[in-house]
DNA sequence: AACGTTTTGTGAACTATGTCACTCCCTGTT
DNA sequence: AACAGGGAGTGACATAGTTCACAAAACGTT
């Protein structure tokens, strides 16, 4: 059951398409038949970084899954002002919320590539067929979009409760827990840019500056090519339970 | 497959458990027996305004139907401060983030009763084995959650990116639609006082008050006995599109 | 109708954060 | 090695929104 969390915890980077898809607990209780028709159905994307994959607001044709890389799902507002509304790893799927849906067609969010890396598309239709064909992959989703809601309530209540040092700290956190799992070092690389990294807490690029000025003068963290790196995994957790 | 967009327009409040579940689309396709064994294991419970129905970080047992009322879901920080995550009502299905989850087996939020009204009950692991055995039931929770996300995101992006004003009036939209299906009259009713309209916000009383002023010369909306009552719903909505 | 309680309205002071305007520093490229 | 161009640091300033402190109003209870 939890086939979905080793995964982010391994390194898929080499696996090929089957292996890829017996490794993803989606799809671990099909039969050798019904694998290859998926196989079949799924489209192979590999994409650079900064590849846009699918915009809000276009119709939504299937479902991504992310395979390796990472891609970051944003939201506009009228006047161009974006957020990053999460980031997807390896073994995530992303565009679930145009599945059944009926009170809209469109894509919720634009999904961009934040690192080069291959995803796997597959048709809306065929995945609603496939869910319907194997219970098991309903609860498999039914579990993800369940984890998927939680951390969104959670990443509300920071947004709104929390003043700017704090959130950025706990988005560090997060993402921290969200990169640690994919390269074997003790330091964790975030794939952000400080800008980029402030439309995620929701806040300007000069106060995450600011906060991370700190940050590096206690040596948590360090910027090194437009990443963002964790040094310090304890002192990070340990900043916010001493400041309230 | 809409059935329970229908259910949501439709007033229950005098349904019978056997009728609220025949109605209910979650239900639908289930046969008299496994309906009947649905409704055994289902408790009923009915709760004044106020009542408290889970606490955050309590352990997960199962999820709740919406029969009749209004719930909120509360999350809070460390000191005391709390946000309206979101509002559930008739038709609506609140905890299913506990469902299969390997993450945490606590509650992601407080649900607490807005206005009087009847719940069932579901213990998690009869809902678990009522996904497994009905695979219809799974693909509905899975558009249900879809939904619920889709929500999510946008509300995040308000959050964000809007001020006060913006903000105040869009969720006054978003509350409106929710709570139109309710009543016949025309005049829209929010049970919930400013103070915990500026929870779902995410921002002070205060700054609701003075909007809410604004509002009330304009004649687009008025308090009465503690409920927000929307008068003018075009007017509402044509106030975003003017002033961005 | 009068009471106590809770909610609301509003001015004023305060503050965190956004915005602007720079400079400087990377990083990747030629 | 030099260069260009985007990213990052930082002070000064503007300001939206919080907070505080009341007074007034609304509600529902007796």
């Amino acid at each position: 059951m939890n086939l979905l969390e080793d995964l982010q915890k391994e390194n898929l980077q080499e696996l090929s398409t089957e292996e890829f898809l017996r490794k993803i607990a989606f799809f671990k209780d099909l039969s050798e038949n019904s694998i290859n028709l998926i196989k079949k159905r799924l489209d192979t994307l590999d994409l650079k970084k900064g590849d846009k994959v699918i915009s809000e607001n276009e119709v939504a044709m299937g479902v991504y899954f992310v395979h390796s890389g990472a891609v970051k799902l944003t939201k506009q507002d009228e006047s161009g002002n974006e957020i990053i509304v999460c980031i997807k790893q390896k073994g995530d799927i992303f565009a679930e919320a145009c599945l059944f849906s009926r009170t809209s067609e469109l894509y919720p969010a634009t999904a961009t590539m934040l690192l080069e890396g291959r995803l796997f598309f597959l048709d809306k239709l065929e995945l609603e067929k496939g869910l319907r064909d194997y219970p098991e992959l309903s609860l498999q989703m039914i579990s993800y979009m369940s984890d998927s809601l939680r951390d969104m309530t959670s990443t509300l209540r920071d947004v709104v409760l929390l003043d700017v040092y704090a959130k950025t700290v706990k988005t560090l956190e997060r993402l921290g827990t969200k990169f640690k799992a994919s390269n074997a070092r003790w330091d964790i690389e975030i794939p952000l840019t400080i800008q980029e990294f402030a439309t995620v807490v929701g806040t300007s690029r000069e106060s995450v500056s600011r906060v991370f000025s700190k940050l590096k003068k206690q040596e948590v963290i360090e910027m090194k090519s437009r990443k963002i790196i964790i040094l310090d995994w304890c002192k990070l957790c340990s900043l916010l339970k001493n400041n309230y």
